[in-house]
DNA sequence: TATGAATGAGACTTCATTCAT
DNA sequence: TATGAATGAAGTCTCATTCAT
């Protein structure tokens, strides 16, 4: 009765599931993931019966789509570094490109409880400290190529991120070239240039972030 | 049964509205705006009962912690604009002080409804115009002050820092000084210095965020 | 602290009781006995201490209203019986005008609550006997006087009144003339009148009238 | 969510529904369309949850039992025309066996928003036209027949019939025969019979009570 | 004494989860 | 196995009654 995880699921039991994940993580965005079960199997086209039998509990739920969610992100950062020229170009790419990232953000941040439910999950943890790796390359390079401002450190620009990925009012989002100019700003910032004021304290690292 | 909003409450029963709103905020920063009514009572140190006949449902609690919210969001750029030596100043001096904002940010967008709402209220809306102006007064004191580069518009700021005063998670919160450094690299890429870059598009005015 | 029943009220007292029973009475009518405690406070022009002080609950007012409105009612039978010429013109009179007896009729009806607590309370029992008496009365001397049929008894008359003084949906209500001839269709009936057909059982009695 | 009315009901689902309109309909009339919902559906046999998904609210729950209760009024109607040898026997035997109608109507008097509810809904409206069509034909039927006075119209016997089935107080409903022989008292009014008293006003016809 | 604020029990409704078909 | 029906716990809100001003 219990769902063995090493065995792969027969092939309409794979493209439910994938369904299931697709229209959730559609809801999440939209609604929040307080939303009833019934309508996101709905909008997966199948019945809760199924849903449930795919994701015991909603807590499962959440947690899957985070982590597939992770894996997106990861796949993206790994593609950045290994098609752009230079450290520098990667993580811009990264971060421009990478609004999937706001789906576990926003999961992360929207609520108490997903939040919890994402920090708590192991698998979840794998993906943000191999993101972290990633990005920690991007960082270092892009400074060994003096393009980044060499007092900042990984934290720095993880945590600054973390910021702009914010999921802001339908309406704002709607002002043409707004995030563009935003992230350029930030951009700016980080690049070496003369005059740029001292930070306070000392730059956040890698580790920092992982507890 | 409607409480008539020109009559001012009896003493005790504004001692009470004043708890309540109290709570509330604090709640809702912790838990979001879902919280169940009777924790918030509780909290406030009232029964479900007086809570319902000061704010008839959530939605009006909703709003009145919104508005008192932005009340002082508005108290404290007047009193920034007013108390610093320059516009300069008084741009840092309220970014980095009004954590209040946050609060409403928070409850804008952490749930559609919430956000819906306070969207909605009219009386917010005022603050809102009222906020932008006097950030406007900033942004141009600073511009003219010649520190703030002079190809943002107060729309850009506006946005830059609604995306800086995102909530995070606690345990990123307890990371010392992650947020002064971020504000610091921010006000860094916006400060008059040679060699930044040209913002693609045209400067987000003021106008634009008023619809 | 408790109300001397004995003491008359002080005038003021009196006016603000009268003025509740006139509002419950309205308000009984148009909305049933379960509207809220403060509407018809606020009907009376009251607040709804004044209303508990002088009636400690709901049921003390459903009975309180009962009784003024049979009391009402039995003055009006009894000044049918005097002004009227014949016995069987007061009983004519008594049933067309007593539209009063519907709010005691409704009350009674209308809620099963409400219902109980009218029949339960001696005080209205005493008058449901006074005006069975007077009733009684009206029909023997009817029959005496050779308009009403002798094979009624004072039970049918009361039992068809009862059944008569329904209060109707308003649309119906406001056909004109319908319920004054559906009043002289029954009056019709009970007149004396050659080929009218038998009844069935025997003739129900004023006794049968007090359980 | 929503009920798909054109799909017929699962087996089980179908006979939860005739159980809780059932018992619906027995509550209603014992204690009034105000009665818990929690009460109902422990009368029905089945969870709260069952009742809601059913019947979404209240106001849907008292519609079905009305229309359920009127389509029985209706076939009644139909079988005593069809069965009956006259129309003045048809009419007889509808108005004495008819005591279903009691509950549709006691539920359209009983409370504001019970009666609203019944009078809004267009199926019962449609019931109501399609009854009085047949109560129409039983009327001029029984006039053909010389049975039923000439001076009545299809509306005066409506509205007639419609007061004679008022619910009664429990304890005079005990009394033998009183009902039949209000009925029969009735009847006698509506029969031809030489010295019958003229009536005010003119017929309510059948048309007056389609508004 | 009159007022209207506070209380909390209870009714309504929703939805996560389980289970019969 | 997929479906959607049933359940009941939990949250929202109302209102009878009590109590402070």
């Amino acid at each position: 009765m219990a769902v063995d995880p090493a065995m792969p699921l027969r092939a309409d039991a794979q493209r439910n599931r994938d369904q299931i994940i697709a229209a959730a993580r559609t809801i999440f965005v939209g609604q929040g993931p307080d939303t009833p079960m019934e309508e996101i199997a709905r909008a997966a086209g199948v019945g809760v019966g199924t849903l449930y039998r795919r994701f015991p509990d909603r807590e499962t739920l959440i947690r899957e789509v985070a982590r597939d969610n992770f894996a997106r992100v990861l796949a993206e950062a790994r593609a950045s570094i290994e098609e752009e020229p230079t450290s520098w170009d990667a993580l811009v790419r990264f971060v421009r490109f990478s609004r999937e990232l706001r789906l576990s953000l926003h999961l992360a941040v929207i609520s108490e409880q997903a939040g919890a439910i994402i920090r708590d999950d192991p698998e979840t943890e794998r993906f943000r400290r191999l993101l972290l790796i990633d990005l920690d390359h991007m960082v270092k390079g892009a400074q060994a190529e003096d393009r980044l401002r060499p007092d900042v450190g990984t934290g720095d620009v993880a945590m600054l991120f973390l910021l702009l990925m914010r999921q802001l009012p339908t309406k704002l989002t709607a002002i043409e070239n707004a995030m563009d100019r935003c992230l350029a700003l930030v951009f700016d910032s980080l690049r070496i240039h003369p005059g740029h004021t001292p930070l306070p304290g000392r730059p956040i690292t890698h580790d920092d972030f992982l507890r």
